[in-house]
DNA sequence: CCCAGGTGATTGAGGGTTCAACGACACTGT
DNA sequence: ACAGTGTCGTTGAACCCTCAATCACCTGGG
């Protein structure tokens, strides 16, 4: 290390940009999201993972694999819920290692209900700020760089 | 609330992309770099400011302006900061309500030993996996974005 | 001068997140 | 059948971060 080139014109404003998005983000949505509908962020990226599923139902590993969250924060958050009655958890039958989580009915109309929320606050904190051409251009874009870093993890470093 | 209209076709992809993105890229970041470097990424963030500003002083809060951090959070950063010896903390003069944080030699030295790896996970984790065609086409709009965004806190939404 | 209100920064308490260690279970080869 | 090894998930301890209360100080009006 120590023979990097330094980031030029376009990538040094690319990268604060990107730094800036990362850490006032999560708190623009949070902020106003956790109040409105009673669900952290995160809690509601569980149930959105679990509605997409089939039958409504995943392995708490796969919970974690699909949110991008580690394993003890997926397991408390899905204790949390199931605390709350917006998911249950159940022993998988073919793996007694495994546990599924499932969606319950108040779990649906929690996320249902949190939904528009959800929807105004991408609007307020992001489209309202940025034309359709935006979106259309830097969209591939973001789905890439999104794509890298799921992928990184596994390959510890070169 | 409630009356929003859902997410259109190019929107919906750029919505998750960037949740992506924002979750990941801090992790991917941080879990090198700190091991790397011993710096955190949020002190790299303030001894960045710091080494940016005129003579390598800024006002307490000017570091949370700055850096987008909390006042109670750069308290605590300064803090810990000061105890490593690469910054010192000065009342101020003309004002002495508050502190001006100033870059030592000492944190000059670790934040350049520090910069290429800051920059060589710069390109491993994003730089890498995109062209300079994405970096120009994107950059605009991530820029518009973190305007955006850091703007929105003082007014209390609509 | 003195008081009220505002601002800069710190701090205690509480919640959230992670790391590392662990228990329970599944697979593999002998 | 049975070690040995690996995987799934949980948990205790530690750390990070934030909120709200607070202290110290400044500023402006009587």
């Amino acid at each position: 290390m120590g023979e990097q080139s330094a980031l030029d014109l376009d990538e040094a404003p690319f990268w604060r940009s990107l730094i800036r998005i990362t850490t006032a983000l999560p708190r623009a949505l949070e902020d106003h999201f956790l109040p409105e509908t009673g669900l952290a962020i995160t809690d509601y990226g569980v149930l959105v993972a679990l509605s997409e599923a089939p039958e409504h139902v995943l392995r708490i590993s796969a919970l974690a694999a699909t949110t991008g969250l580690s394993l003890s924060r997926i397991s408390r958050v899905v204790d949390d819920l199931t605390r709350r009655g917006l998911v249950e958890k159940r022993k998988c039958p073919e793996d007694g290692r495994a546990s599924n989580a499932v969606l319950t009915g108040a779990g649906l109309t929690k996320l249902e209900a949190a939904y528009p929320g959800h929807l105004a606050r991408a609007r307020t904190s992001v489209f309202d700020h940025l034309s359709t051409e935006d979106i259309r251009t830097a969209g591939p874009v973001l789905a890439r760089l999104a794509a890298a870093l799921d992928a990184t993890p596994p390959t510890d470093d070169c």
